[in-house]
DNA sequence: AGGTTCTCGTTGAATCTTCAACTATCGGCC
DNA sequence: GGCCGATAGTTGAAGATTCAACGAGAACCT
């Protein structure tokens, strides 16, 4: 294209359809599973995956902060999520003993028994749309990749804070 | 869990660290790439994408849906974004002669300047947070495994409208 | 103590996306 | 020609996410 492309490292057209391959899928990936998590248990993909966490946590509670970095989210956007769920009746907001700014997100009992329910829904559709897809050597593939991005993302942005 | 639990074909442990590495990983990179974007180029990653294959295209220009279905957008998000673009007056819009109904979007000279200067950023980027941190091989089965599932969420969902 | 600086989490507005409803045109059919 | 269902694209409001600014408490330093 312009003079200084000759010195820039494109990606060949095989990388490129992959990249492609990468972003569309990914986009019908996401909007599918949340559709199903929606329209069958009214739950969107972030809320899942928050009270995955939640669930998972020791005493069922975990600092705005913290369940922020697990699910990558920045700290506005957890702040929402768990309004929501909380007007849902899903989660509660506790004060942090610990520390007087803190504070905790509460996993209820309405809010295990709705993840229980919406689980199964999920899983299956990770795995009809990606697990049973790939193969295991390329599923495999595919969490080494991320791993390392992930790991490179993070480091590269030095500290906690995701913005 | 419940019991019908026992029936379900929940994630081994090592599947489900790919699954979350990929979520993670993919929010952190998306995040990265369209930061990157935003702040030297004033463009977002949908917007980028949008340019790209306006760019491509046979006479820099195509039909709305069918810029929609590349990109695997809504029609109504792309007549959005679209808006957009050509409020920053790097993209026009045209009656298409074909069909009275018809729209097509069409890259300006400037939206191919902007394109132009915003691509060394964006190619670099998808470099150095995945592909030059994947092995070639992890990065073919990435390719692999997107496509299969891209080819899989478009068959299970009959025909053009993504939704 | 007092002051300074940093972190925690929230807030409300701006931006982007989704959703449902709508207009207009096309295409087939009678 | 005229009707009828399907398709193209837009619209505006509702919903979700980002962004910048903020108040409150912690941590540190003297």
């Amino acid at each position: 294209m312009t003079d200084e492309s000759s010195e820039i490292a494109w990606l060949d057209p095989e990388q490129q359809r992959s990249w492609r391959a990468y972003l569309v899928g990914t986009t019908l990936l996401m909007d599918r599973l949340d559709r199903e998590l929606r329209e069958q248990h009214n739950l969107s993909m972030p809320e899942y995956e928050i009270l995955v966490r939640l669930s998972e946590a020791e005493d069922r509670r975990m600092r705005m902060a913290v369940l922020a970095d697990s699910v990558s989210h920045s700290r506005s956007r957890v702040t929402h999520t768990i309004a929501r769920l909380e007007r849902a009746g899903l989660v509660e907001r506790a004060a942090c003993m610990s520390d007087g700014r803190g504070v905790e997100a509460v996993i209820t009992d309405r809010g295990v028994d709705a993840l229980r329910e919406a689980a199964p829904t999920h899983v299956s559709g990770v795995r009809r749309f990606l697990v049973d897809l790939a193969g295991d050597d390329d599923f495999d593939a595919l969490g080494r990749v991320f791993n390392t991005v992930t790991d490179k993302l993070i480091s590269a942005n030095p500290a906690a804070d995701i913005r």
